[in-house]
DNA sequence: TTAGTATATAACCATATGTTTATATAGAAT
DNA sequence: ATTCTATATAAACATATGGTTATATACTAA
Protein backbone atom coordinates (compact mmCIF):
# COMPACT_ATOMS: atom_id res chain seq x y z
CA UNK A 1 0.00 0.00 0.00
CA UNK A 2 1.04 3.52 -0.60
CA UNK A 3 3.15 5.24 2.58
CA UNK A 4 0.63 8.17 2.45
CA UNK A 5 -2.08 6.24 3.48
CA UNK A 6 -0.76 3.69 5.81
CA UNK A 7 0.58 6.62 7.81
CA UNK A 8 -2.45 8.12 8.33
CA UNK A 9 -4.26 5.12 9.24
CA UNK A 10 -1.37 4.74 12.35
CA UNK A 11 -1.84 8.25 13.16
CA UNK A 12 -5.26 7.88 13.67
CA UNK A 13 -4.72 4.81 16.03
CA UNK A 14 -2.19 6.30 17.59
CA UNK A 15 -4.76 8.02 20.64
CA UNK A 16 -5.34 5.70 23.38
CA UNK A 17 -9.30 7.64 22.82
CA UNK A 18 -9.68 6.57 19.10
CA UNK A 19 -8.57 3.04 20.03
CA UNK A 20 -11.64 3.30 22.71
CA UNK A 21 -13.86 4.19 19.76
CA UNK A 22 -13.08 1.61 17.73
CA UNK A 23 -12.68 -0.84 20.78
CA UNK A 24 -17.01 0.51 21.13
CA UNK A 25 -17.19 0.30 17.31
CA UNK A 26 -16.61 -3.08 17.02
CA UNK A 27 -19.47 -4.05 18.90
CA UNK A 28 -22.03 -1.58 17.16
CA UNK A 29 -22.51 1.37 15.41
CA UNK A 30 -22.87 4.38 18.21
CA UNK A 31 -23.92 8.03 17.76
CA UNK A 32 -21.74 11.25 18.80
CA UNK A 33 -23.54 11.47 22.55
CA UNK A 34 -23.49 7.73 23.58
CA UNK A 35 -19.47 7.58 22.86
CA UNK A 36 -19.43 11.06 24.93
CA UNK A 37 -21.84 9.21 27.39
CA UNK A 38 -18.98 6.23 27.49
CA UNK A 39 -15.56 8.00 27.69
CA UNK A 40 -17.05 10.78 29.64
CA UNK A 41 -15.51 13.09 27.07
CA UNK A 42 -16.84 16.55 25.81
CA UNK A 43 -18.65 16.15 22.43
CA UNK A 44 -16.05 18.46 20.55
CA UNK A 45 -13.73 16.33 21.75
CA UNK A 46 -15.31 13.35 20.70
CA UNK A 47 -16.25 14.97 17.21
CA UNK A 48 -12.54 15.52 16.23
CA UNK A 49 -11.51 12.17 17.23
CA UNK A 50 -13.86 10.91 15.01
CA UNK A 51 -12.92 13.17 11.87
CA UNK A 52 -9.60 11.98 12.06
CA UNK A 53 -11.05 8.67 11.89
CA UNK A 54 -13.35 9.04 8.97
CA UNK A 55 -10.77 10.97 7.29
CA UNK A 56 -8.27 7.79 7.89
CA UNK A 57 -11.35 5.97 6.29
CA UNK A 58 -11.70 3.96 9.54
CA UNK A 59 -15.35 4.58 10.36
CA UNK A 60 -17.92 5.93 8.56
CA UNK A 61 -21.31 7.59 9.48
CA UNK A 62 -24.79 7.20 8.74
CA UNK A 63 -27.20 10.00 9.70
CA UNK A 64 -30.57 8.72 11.34
CA UNK A 65 -32.89 11.65 12.20
CA UNK A 66 -31.21 14.03 14.36
CA UNK A 67 -28.15 11.60 15.46
CA UNK A 68 -24.94 10.58 13.43
CA UNK A 69 -23.94 7.18 13.86
CA UNK A 70 -20.51 5.73 13.53
CA UNK A 71 -19.65 2.19 12.41
CA UNK A 72 -16.40 0.69 11.84
CA UNK A 73 -15.08 1.06 8.06
CA UNK A 74 -11.90 0.01 7.19
CA UNK A 75 -12.65 -1.78 3.96
CA UNK A 76 -8.98 -0.65 2.60
CA UNK A 77 -6.74 -2.01 5.34
CA UNK A 78 -6.28 -5.53 4.58
CA UNK A 79 -4.96 -5.82 8.47
CA UNK A 80 -7.60 -3.97 10.15
CA UNK A 81 -9.27 -7.22 11.31
CA UNK A 82 -6.30 -8.50 12.66
CA UNK A 83 -5.70 -4.97 14.48
CA UNK A 84 -9.15 -4.50 15.52
CA UNK A 85 -8.96 -8.07 17.48
CA UNK A 86 -6.21 -7.27 19.44
CA UNK A 87 -8.22 -4.37 21.35
CA UNK A 88 -9.98 -5.15 24.68
CA UNK A 89 -13.43 -5.97 24.82
CA UNK A 90 -15.88 -2.58 25.80
CA UNK A 91 -18.61 -4.97 26.13
CA UNK A 92 -19.12 -4.40 29.51
CA UNK A 93 -19.43 -0.31 28.73
CA UNK A 94 -21.90 -0.98 25.97
CA UNK A 95 -24.23 -2.59 28.82
CA UNK A 96 -23.83 -0.22 31.64
CA UNK A 97 -24.82 2.42 28.89
CA UNK A 98 -28.23 0.28 27.66
CA UNK A 99 -28.58 -0.59 31.73
CA UNK A 100 -28.17 3.51 32.32
CA UNK A 101 -31.20 4.13 29.67
CA UNK A 102 -28.56 6.17 27.98
CA UNK A 103 -28.72 4.53 24.46
CA UNK A 104 -30.48 6.07 21.77
CA UNK A 105 -33.27 4.22 20.41
CA UNK A 106 -34.13 4.62 16.38
CA UNK B 1 -4.29 -6.15 24.70
CA UNK B 2 -3.48 -3.45 26.86
CA UNK B 3 -4.35 0.04 25.59
CA UNK B 4 -1.17 1.42 26.15
CA UNK B 5 0.51 -0.75 24.66
CA UNK B 6 -1.26 -0.60 21.98
CA UNK B 7 -1.48 3.07 21.89
CA UNK B 8 2.71 2.80 21.61
CA UNK B 9 2.92 0.60 19.38
CA UNK B 10 0.90 2.80 16.60
CA UNK B 11 2.25 5.49 17.79
CA UNK B 12 5.81 4.14 16.38
CA UNK B 13 4.22 3.50 13.22
CA UNK B 14 2.50 6.84 12.92
CA UNK B 15 5.66 8.29 11.00
CA UNK B 16 6.74 7.95 7.55
CA UNK B 17 9.83 7.31 8.28
CA UNK B 18 9.52 4.65 10.47
CA UNK B 19 7.31 2.98 8.12
CA UNK B 20 10.07 3.12 5.72
CA UNK B 21 12.90 1.73 8.54
CA UNK B 22 10.15 -1.15 9.09
CA UNK B 23 9.46 -1.87 5.46
CA UNK B 24 12.94 -1.73 4.76
CA UNK B 25 14.07 -4.34 8.06
CA UNK B 26 11.18 -6.78 6.62
CA UNK B 27 13.80 -7.44 4.07
CA UNK B 28 16.86 -8.06 6.21
CA UNK B 29 18.53 -6.51 9.45
CA UNK B 30 20.34 -3.55 8.60
CA UNK B 31 22.81 -1.18 11.03
CA UNK B 32 22.21 2.53 11.18
CA UNK B 33 24.96 3.88 8.61
CA UNK B 34 22.87 1.57 5.97
CA UNK B 35 19.21 3.34 6.92
CA UNK B 36 21.02 6.84 6.67
CA UNK B 37 22.37 6.14 3.59
CA UNK B 38 18.89 4.51 2.03
CA UNK B 39 16.80 7.15 3.73
CA UNK B 40 19.35 10.31 3.08
CA UNK B 41 18.32 11.25 6.68
CA UNK B 42 20.76 12.71 9.31
CA UNK B 43 22.00 10.08 11.52
CA UNK B 44 20.58 11.38 14.69
CA UNK B 45 17.29 11.37 13.18
CA UNK B 46 17.48 7.85 12.32
CA UNK B 47 18.63 6.90 15.94
CA UNK B 48 16.17 8.55 17.37
CA UNK B 49 13.02 6.63 15.16
CA UNK B 50 15.25 3.39 15.53
CA UNK B 51 14.86 4.01 19.56
CA UNK B 52 11.18 4.69 19.52
CA UNK B 53 10.54 1.65 17.38
CA UNK B 54 12.44 0.26 20.06
CA UNK B 55 10.86 1.05 22.91
CA UNK B 56 7.49 -0.34 21.44
CA UNK B 57 9.16 -3.41 21.13
CA UNK B 58 8.76 -3.37 16.85
CA UNK B 59 12.56 -3.93 15.97
CA UNK B 60 15.23 -5.13 18.42
CA UNK B 61 19.18 -4.84 17.85
CA UNK B 62 22.17 -6.59 17.84
CA UNK B 63 25.67 -5.02 17.94
CA UNK B 64 28.60 -6.63 16.25
CA UNK B 65 31.54 -4.97 16.89
CA UNK B 66 30.96 -0.97 16.07
CA UNK B 67 27.86 -1.76 14.18
CA UNK B 68 24.40 -1.93 15.48
CA UNK B 69 22.31 -4.14 13.38
CA UNK B 70 18.44 -3.59 13.46
CA UNK B 71 15.73 -6.09 12.83
CA UNK B 72 12.07 -6.70 13.29
CA UNK B 73 11.17 -7.97 16.49
CA UNK B 74 6.81 -7.61 17.56
CA UNK B 75 6.53 -11.14 18.40
CA UNK B 76 4.33 -9.07 21.11
CA UNK B 77 1.88 -7.96 19.19
CA UNK B 78 -0.80 -10.21 17.33
CA UNK B 79 -1.08 -8.60 14.19
CA UNK B 80 1.64 -7.56 13.03
CA UNK B 81 2.76 -9.73 10.84
CA UNK B 82 -0.14 -8.54 8.70
CA UNK B 83 0.39 -4.71 8.88
CA UNK B 84 4.16 -5.57 7.64
CA UNK B 85 2.54 -6.89 4.60
CA UNK B 86 0.98 -4.21 3.78
CA UNK B 87 4.11 -1.79 3.80
CA UNK B 88 5.73 -0.89 0.08
CA UNK B 89 8.52 -3.98 -1.30
CA UNK B 90 11.53 -1.86 -0.68
CA UNK B 91 13.68 -4.52 -2.26
CA UNK B 92 15.04 -2.00 -4.85
CA UNK B 93 16.33 -0.01 -2.04
CA UNK B 94 18.33 -2.52 -0.99
CA UNK B 95 19.75 -3.45 -3.88
CA UNK B 96 20.63 -0.43 -4.74
CA UNK B 97 22.20 0.10 -1.34
CA UNK B 98 24.53 -3.54 -2.81
CA UNK B 99 25.37 -2.13 -6.28
CA UNK B 100 26.98 0.98 -4.70
CA UNK B 101 29.13 -0.73 -2.03
CA UNK B 102 27.21 0.87 0.82
CA UNK B 103 26.26 -2.44 2.32
CA UNK B 104 27.97 -3.19 6.04
CA UNK B 105 29.77 -6.80 5.53
CA UNK B 106 30.58 -8.75 8.15
C1' DT C 1 -41.34 30.51 13.36
C1' DT C 2 -39.21 29.46 17.71
C1' DA C 3 -37.04 26.49 20.99
C1' DG C 4 -34.51 22.39 21.87
C1' DT C 5 -31.23 18.62 20.84
C1' DA C 6 -27.26 16.60 18.31
C1' DT C 7 -23.19 17.46 16.02
C1' DA C 8 -19.47 20.13 13.72
C1' DT C 9 -16.21 23.77 13.47
C1' DA C 10 -13.14 27.52 15.05
C1' DA C 11 -9.99 29.78 18.11
C1' DC C 12 -6.91 29.28 21.69
C1' DC C 13 -3.51 27.04 24.51
C1' DA C 14 -0.45 23.57 26.48
C1' DT C 15 2.07 19.56 25.37
C1' DA C 16 4.14 16.22 22.14
C1' DT C 17 6.83 15.31 18.12
C1' DG C 18 10.49 15.46 14.45
C1' DT C 19 14.57 17.69 12.79
C1' DT C 20 18.95 19.92 13.26
C1' DT C 21 23.43 20.93 15.35
C1' DA C 22 26.60 19.82 18.81
C1' DT C 23 28.55 16.58 21.83
C1' DA C 24 29.26 12.07 24.16
C1' DT C 25 30.13 7.12 24.10
C1' DA C 26 31.82 2.69 22.30
C1' DG C 27 34.63 -0.13 19.73
C1' DA C 28 38.50 -0.63 15.98
C1' DA C 29 42.75 0.31 14.10
C1' DT C 30 47.10 2.38 14.20
C1' DA D 1 47.32 6.27 23.87
C1' DT D 2 45.41 8.40 19.82
C1' DT D 3 42.58 8.55 15.95
C1' DC D 4 38.74 7.01 13.29
C1' DT D 5 34.15 5.16 12.60
C1' DA D 6 29.51 4.06 14.23
C1' DT D 7 25.99 5.24 17.20
C1' DA D 8 23.56 7.60 21.02
C1' DT D 9 22.15 11.56 23.53
C1' DA D 10 21.13 16.47 24.50
C1' DA D 11 19.57 21.05 23.53
C1' DA D 12 16.97 24.05 20.74
C1' DC D 13 13.31 25.11 17.69
C1' DA D 14 9.38 24.76 14.58
C1' DT D 15 5.31 22.21 13.73
C1' DA D 16 1.66 18.93 15.01
C1' DT D 17 -1.65 17.33 18.22
C1' DG D 18 -5.39 17.08 21.74
C1' DG D 19 -8.29 19.48 24.95
C1' DT D 20 -11.31 23.43 26.18
C1' DT D 21 -14.63 27.08 25.39
C1' DA D 22 -17.49 29.43 22.26
C1' DT D 23 -20.18 29.36 18.26
C1' DA D 24 -22.31 27.53 14.01
C1' DT D 25 -25.12 24.12 11.60
C1' DA D 26 -28.69 20.56 11.05
C1' DC D 27 -32.64 18.41 12.27
C1' DT D 28 -36.96 17.97 15.43
C1' DA D 29 -40.88 19.40 17.79
C1' DA D 30 -44.03 22.63 19.35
Amino acid sequence: MELEQLTECYKAMADRTRLNILALLRHEELCVCELVEILQMTQPSISQHLRKLKQAKLVKERRNSQWIFYSIDGEMYPFIKANLEALPDMSEKIEQLKASGGKVCC
